[in-house]
DNA sequence: ATAAGCACTTCCCTTTAAGATAGCAGTTCC
DNA sequence: GGAACTGCTATCTTAAAGGGAAGTGCTTAT
């Protein structure tokens, strides 16, 4: 059943590829995560800026996305003990290596929004 | 309220960035769309053998994916007037320029595995 | 005539995601 | 002492996503 058998990955390989996109999925899954993790590799944000920022979430849907993200090592939580309490967030190490994930994202969508423009 | 400068996006340009961000995951949207548009960038499927690999998606599923794809100019469907009729589906151009990102979220996946792995 | 293959569509039901609203604990400021 | 700010958590409701099984219309094979 032949195509060009340069250009198809075995049925092995092509599960596995398909397994990995799942799991890239799973970590980034729902309205909000990816959101999260490109606004904090521009720096360190607080809880109530992020809430800000990202219009129309609500704290519950913001403390559970951020709980999952620092549950998969992305997100580093730290509580200052400054004089009125605050707590940061901000990219781990590893998560930063989703940047060029999430820039790819952002890429796109602008292509996007110029190829809807030019039709 | 300095970070350094260079390292921030403007709140505006950052408004930007999100949208952009949140296009592509409208066109991205739901558990099968990554993992369609990535088994037909190796080449044509049809509608069956698309179901058979895509293990555990239902028709009704798979069509309606299909058809989102399609409008959105994703996917190309052809209907070949073959003696038993039979369906191609296949990337278009401006299907293929989403291959960065799939690749990426295959790449990221691996590394994600074996990150586990190390731990 | 019957059966089987392909590409779907319809209907119904369960699960999950998301939103709105409220509340709480610990400051600090007036 | 009351109000306001920060960082949450809990509850309740709604909306959307997803799955299963069955059925449709067409064609070819037996």
């Amino acid at each position: 059943m032949g195509h060009k058998l340069t250009e198809n990955l075995s049925d092995t390989d092509c599960v596995r590829h398909f397994k990995a996109i799942q799991d890239t999925q799973y970590i980034l899954n729902g309205k909000w995560k990816v959101l999260i993790i490109a606004m904090l590799a521009q720096g360190k944000r607080r809880y109530l800026e992020l809430q800000r920022i990202l219009e129309g979430i609500g704290s519950k849907m913001l403390s559970k996305e951020l709980q999952h993200l620092e549950i998969n090592g992305i997100v580093l939580r730290t509580v200052t003990n400054a004089k009125p309490i605050s707590v940061e967030y901000e990219l781990t190490a590893y998560g930063k290596t989703l940047k060029p994930l999430t820039d790819e994202m952002a890429r796109w969508g602008i292509a996007h929004k110029h190829h809807l423009r030019n039709k």
